[in-house]
DNA sequence: GAAAAAAAATCCATGGAGCGAAACGAAAAT
DNA sequence: ATTTTCGTTTCGCTCCATGGATTTTTTTTC
């Protein structure tokens, strides 16, 4: 699976994902550097790119295009977890006008899923999309904590002893903390948030600098978060109605499968 | 830049694509019957795809994964367009509680790029990042009667003669109307957007069911779409400073790169 | 619960698709 | 005017992607 993958795909991807970590035009030998390829072989897949509307060509230089909005939008709309979310989130951030995060747990990774920011000017940064760390942000031991024993052996690494040893003091309070663990200056509460059939979907947390959210608010913020994913599980609770972990959500979808392809597509596209 | 793409690359985007578009989780034979390829080949690539966490591989089924969101989101930022618009946006729309829509043109592309829903369950849909008509929409015309004849050219249709005849209506009023010609039963008005130097942005639009959108509200909606427009157009100004074009600000990127390159990627990813 | 059917995953010989060094023309920089 | 840098094109070689066939796994049917 990761050998046995197609060169030019992943080639193409690593160009892609390098436009997204730059964030600004690039031209075309400044890719080919960054991703060490020829400028020959570079130019050949962003012109293939550039035909998909992934990318733009502003010029000489490249940038991303528009179908990488429709690609998310779709990915959202089929979790539909974070949308559900997107409500409780905003009522987060606006009762402690910090930064706050919505995390995706699936199958032992672990990542940013939303995110809504704080109106100050110094605020934590982070990249929808981006892996985020089970073992060292506070939402990630939130999750870990309440993982079952099958859900432990879907992680592809071990669980480190100082993690675990946590464990007790984050169920009993009902959200994790960190305390600049992670980053310095940096203080962090999380929960975990599950569907009906008490399968893990994620987490949520609020990030501040120490400055502005002090050891003595650790309790309120906490409680604020722990409430927070106990409202956002309750939605999921609809949306994923109580099945028996997920067996029968799949023969469902399968049952939908002919009449779907013979609906024809939407008409405006490609 | 059409046949001369590389055929894996735009194999694997009709794949992306197509799960885009069915926004559920899909098998590898119904993959391969869709996009009319052999099963073998699909599997391949969606095996690369998984490898690039573009798609997600969940019990048999194919979905799309979390690099999509990364990929968006970088676009957006990278735009800062969709990001200065947004609050204009959500006090039009809740202003008007009708779904709002945010447009972007570029070198005679017109796209859907962003949206706020209205609340009510009858509303317009519509997929971000999919291309949208700029002779059908009023958005669209509202940008197309305030191109300049070089603009103009870059259109890859030729202007019909009948939208062209709207065009000082449309620009004694600020706005444009759409009644129901594009779909019966539906009224939109549209403004165009302009950064700093007049160089078109965009457009934005109001759209709703005629029982809820009568034409004597044509005015008053028509009005706020007018002032949206040139408060997210004020906004572009500070963003993109007056420049001649572009060219200084191309100028000025160039000279960061040296110092970006040798900074290092981000600890995060990968 | 066994048999049948369908789908996913794997294998492999083959041809052409993708490769990249090199050359070219255009545009900046000096 | 000269040099450097960058984007684009060419082209022959090679190895990589291909897809038909096979095996394995899962689902359905009886």
């Amino acid at each position: 699976m990761e050998n046995g993958a197609i060169r030019v795909v992943s080639r193409a991807f690593s160009i892609l994902v390098h436009l997204a970590q730059e964030r600004r035009p690039l031209g075309i030998s400044e890719i080919a550097e960054s991703v060490a390829l020829p400028k020959a072989t570079v130019y050949r897949i962003l012109d293939s790119l550039v035909g998909e509307r992934a990318v733009m060509n502003r010029g000489g230089e490249y940038e991303l295009g528009p179908v990488c909005l429709m690609l998310a939008d779709a990915y959202r709309s089929q979790t539909g977890f974070a949308e559900a979310a997107r409500p409780h989130l905003r009522a987060l951030r606006d009762e402690t006008k910090e930064t706050v995060h919505l995390f995706a747990y699936e199958r032992g990774e672990f990542y940013y899923l939303d995110k809504l920011e704080s109106p100050y000017q110094v605020r934590m940064h982070s990249r929808i999309g981006a892996k985020a760390s089970l073992f060292r942000l506070s939402a990630g031991r939130a999750l870990l904590a309440r993982l079952s024993p099958d859900e432990m052996k879907e992680l592809p690494e071990p669980l480190p002893g100082e993690v675990a040893s946590e464990f007790p003091e984050i169920l009993s309070r009902g959200f994790a903390v960190d305390d600049e663990q992670n980053e310095r200056g940096l203080r962090c509460v999380g929960a975990a948030v599950f569907d009906g059939s008490g399968r893990p979907l994620g987490a949520v947390s609020v990030s501040a600098p120490v400055y502005r959210f002090s050891s003595e608010m650790v309790d309120s913020y906490g409680l604020l978060v722990k409430r927070t994913a106990e409202a956002i599980s309750k939605s999921a609770e609809t949306l994923f109605p109580r099945a028996g972990g997920g067996e029968r959500l799949r023969a469902e979808r399968a049952g939908k499968m002919k009449e779907r392809i013979s609906s024809g597509g939407a008409p405006d596209e490609r």
